[in-house]
DNA sequence: TGATGTATGTTTACGTTGCTTACATCAGCG
DNA sequence: CGCTGATGTAAGCAACGTAAACATACATCA
């Protein structure tokens, strides 16, 4: 203790404050700039620099642990892979809520075309892919369950993102839960599907 | 003819060719900002003020211009709604690959979130389910066609939106007509989808 | 024909951004 | 103590979106 401030020079872990303001921001909605982050972090405009190469690292981890969160939201600490067809509806509200509630991170997880300079982002992209396709194995029988595991995964994406862009009005989240429902059923009960074309 | 000069002070159809610039710009993946889309039309950095409020609305008619070439490119200049499921499949495959050969196009469509301010946007994002709605009526029998519309259209944009982002490969054009027709396949094919689960 | 109003394009400037370069400050170790 | 590498700071660059004031062309009507 050579002086009487606790406030050292160095940061000591500058690098998690970032990580955890830049999401606060995010979440909030306060356009997100490198300058106004290491504002709120009370650290100069270049100190981030020392920790992230350049904006897109700070978005790649910022991606990343999003997706950390989404497969909470998805099957909570444990091994929730959905043992019902319910169970697999509500994981695609869960989805879409995920979506709803956290547009910004949402939009860092998928909206980036993910370059290679990326990889945990691809990766975890990937896991989810395959937590569905376990999913559906536990479910349904059939040849083509990684197809149908790729359909699931585009249903649901494509139902938080028409939501998430405004194209779906998602102004009241019950409703947009019970679109969500609704949509799903009409896809996963067979009987509601009827070629009356040839 | 006064001058002897045909390159007036007044440009003409200065909108026009913005957006006309602005869509190649796009599409040849240039970074798109407002000072290089004037630089390129030949014309001063805060020319484009005068015939749109702001980068906004700029992007706002592009977009709906991107919808316009996306009905064009879906059901051709006559109404080539799809009168099969094989038809309704080359649809999506279509949709697909709009979005491939002009992502930055069809992120303006979908990528914003979607203000009042561009009712002309949210309008032909309606008229584009409309016209998925108006195929399935023609194709299926049932209660839910509606929420069918809306699958389909989720499937279908989830797709697009999974494959721009890298998040599904779409280096070879071929394997992802391939793969969009399967995964089509094995949701529209009732008895592809049997619960063995409760 | 000539004056005048409006649409359209230019000049100049401001504030912000991502990022780089040069420098200051710390901790640990000889 | 002084050296070294890690980590922070200060200052500055070019590019961006945008605003305000000014200049030019054209349409209208006397």
């Amino acid at each position: 203790m050579s002086t009487s401030t606790n406030v050292t020079y160095h940061h000591g872990d500058l690098r998690a404050t970032l990580l955890a303001t830049a999401m606060e921001m995010l979440e909030e909605g306060t356009p997100f700039s490198l300058r106004a982050l290491a504002r709120r972090a009370g650290v100069s405009q270049t100190a981030p620099y020392r920790h992230f190469d350049d904006r897109d690292a700070l978005e790649a981890a910022l991606a990343a642990d999003g997706f950390v969160d989404l497969k909470v939201a998805l099957v909570g600490d444990g091994d929730g892979i959905p043992a019902t067809v319910n169970g697999l509806i509500e994981f695609a509200v869960a989805y879409v809520h995920f979506a709803l509630r956290r547009p910004a991170v949402f939009r860092l997880m998928f909206g980036n075309e993910c370059t290679d300079s990326a990889p945990q982002v691809i990766e975890a992209a990937q896991e989810l892919r395959d937590l569905l396709a376990t999913a559906l194995h536990n479910l349904f029988e059939g040849d083509d369950l990684d197809a149908l595991a790729t359909a699931c995964w585009a249903l649901v994406h494509g139902l938080a993102v028409l939501h998430l862009d405004g194209k779906l009005d998602a102004s009241d989240l019950d409703a947009t839960a019970r679109r969500v429902r609704t949509t799903f059923a009409a896809v996963l009960s067979a009987g509601a599907i009827r070629a009356t074309g040839r």
